[in-house]
DNA sequence: AAGCTGATGTGCGCCGACGCACAGGATGAG
DNA sequence: CTCATCCTGTGCGTCGGCGCACATCAGCTT
């Protein structure tokens, strides 16, 4: 079945008993209602109304498409106070993606919210990829350094990760605690697999040590992390992370160089609702509250 | 919500991904259905899909959307297959309307058509005015008389339904039995109270006694019959009924001049569906088994 | 009986929606 | 790296659908 208009005209027509009422409702000339009656039951072939100079009389037919259409004009009209009022209500899903390696630091955030808005369903996702925002994949992304600023994203920016060289207590009793970088010499070092890798810190590691000297490398995060408690040398650690470890010895404080901002993005069509709106709010509500990032 | 067409178009850009499918599906150029998007969020206020080089994705509203057109198109698909349907198939409801004093021939014909079709409800309309084809007040008339030919109704013969003069046996032992109506002088009758009636047995009646002979008038058949059964006066019954009422003398025996045809009237749009020809072909099935009418 | 009202139905002229063609961009294969 | 493909997006010309006016007809009122 095509032309679904047509079958509006003539549920209007059923409901209203005229072709003329039905125009008025309809907000068309009454010539372009009997036009629409008629290709449509041409097109079914049979008739739909039964024609006479008071009105139309809908068949049997005509009584089961009003039935049909009746619901339909219900169910559009939900549909539309629906879509109207969902950019006005905080509800339905919510999809955040982050970088790897600050979810502890949001999974707090993302539950208060939940807490506060109950009717959101959270969905928080954390992949190596990077999810596009304009395939519709995230409402929110958190994003680090100065990426590729997309069209039709808008980008604030949220903090600024500090990060610090750490060892672990044992790796600092079997090679020592260098005081600063002109020790390095003899020292290991855990860094990033990737030689690519725009992070300011692990640039600057590459520019300082030989290449020799990285023994260990990962591509997560996490596993970095993990890597330098484990003693398998010196590497960098989020500030706010190593706080809670005292199995970890800082190496060198973080320095201003080797912070890494954190980028707010969303879509500029989401950006508008007040759901989005609620998040971002509340999330820099939440970060204000971070320690060891700003 | 006006505008379902565009609605249709949305559903199949949900569906699909892409505004290309989309135009191939619905058999429109691409261009087309990226006005009709355009237009549906402008006026909703509200995305419906996130724009991008691969296609366009959903939003939450377009889910929305999608999932609503889903089942409209679904109904729409089961409606149309219905009324296509429908005139092929002898089911619903069935109405038939004829002229009063035949309901006891009818009345076995509809029973028997229910036997026959058992998903066909029947209604049996009788009534002094006359039911309007054309106001889908009935999909079957019977009628009596050369009516006037309305268009769009196809009209065939049915039976002719012989009359003659009867009177109560309590009647011709009071006042004898004219042997012909040369020998009506001082005889009462019992006639049709409206003046214009059509009927011919009436009008041939009227010419041949006097006025103040007609000394009971009554408009249902019914009540004349029972009037004359009463011993009120002679008066025209139909031959079936009179065959069954031993209480009946034969006056004049029925002529052909005074036999009332019937007619079988059907609106032109109903008359092709098979559950009206099958009623017609029941019907005129029974009528051939019906005796005294033709 | 006669006019009035409100309905359907139809020919005509025009405007808006459609198709067309092309540009631009993203993605994947070789 | 380049080509090929498939997608979106837009300006332009055209054609189909729409509104308009008028004819016609059935009830209803006076």
């Amino acid at each position: 079945m095509e032309n679904w208009d047509e079958i509006r005209t003539a549920f209007q027509v059923a409901r209203l008993g005229t072709v003329s009422g039905a125009a008025e409702v309809l907000g068309v000339h009454h010539a372009t209602v009997i036009r629409h009656i008629d290709a449509l039951e041409k097109r079914l072939g049979a008739k739909l109304f039964q024609r006479h100079a008071r009105g139309y009389t809908p068949t049997e037919s005509g009584h089961d498409l009003l039935a049909v259409a009746q619901t339909t004009e219900e169910q559009f009209a939900h549909l539309v106070s629906r879509i109207k009022g969902q950019g006005e209500t905080v509800s339905g899903e919510l999809v955040v993606t982050s970088i790897a390696g600050i979810s502890d630091l949001l999974t707090p955030v993302m539950t208060s919210f939940q807490d506060k808005w109950p009717d959101v369903r959270v969905r928080f996702l954390t992949d190596m990829r990077v999810f596009r925002l304009d395939y519709g994949e995230a409402h929110v992304a958190i994003r680090a350094g100065a990426g590729p600023e997309e069209p039709d994203n808008v980008v604030q920016p949220l903090v600024r990760l500090k990060t610090g060289l750490y060892a672990s207590r044992a790796y600092v009793e079997r090679f020592g605690k260098p005081a600063s970088e002109a020790e390095f010499d003899g020292h290991r070092f855990v860094s990033t697999d990737s030689e690519a890798s725009r992070a300011p810190f692990f640039r600057w590691l590459r520019a300082v040590v030989r290449p020799e000297q990285i023994s260990y490398a990962a591509s997560e995060p996490a596993a970095l992390e993990q890597a330098v408690r484990h003693g398998a040398g010196i590497g960098f650690i989020a500030a706010f992370r190593a706080a809670d470890a005292p199995d970890l010895v800082e190496i060198l404080p973080p320095r201003e160089e080797w912070e890494t901002p954190l980028r707010l993005v969303t879509h500029v069509d989401l950006h508008r609702t007040r759901k989005v709106q609620a998040f971002l709010t509340h999330l820099k509500d939440s970060a204000k509250d971070w320690k060891l990032c700003r």
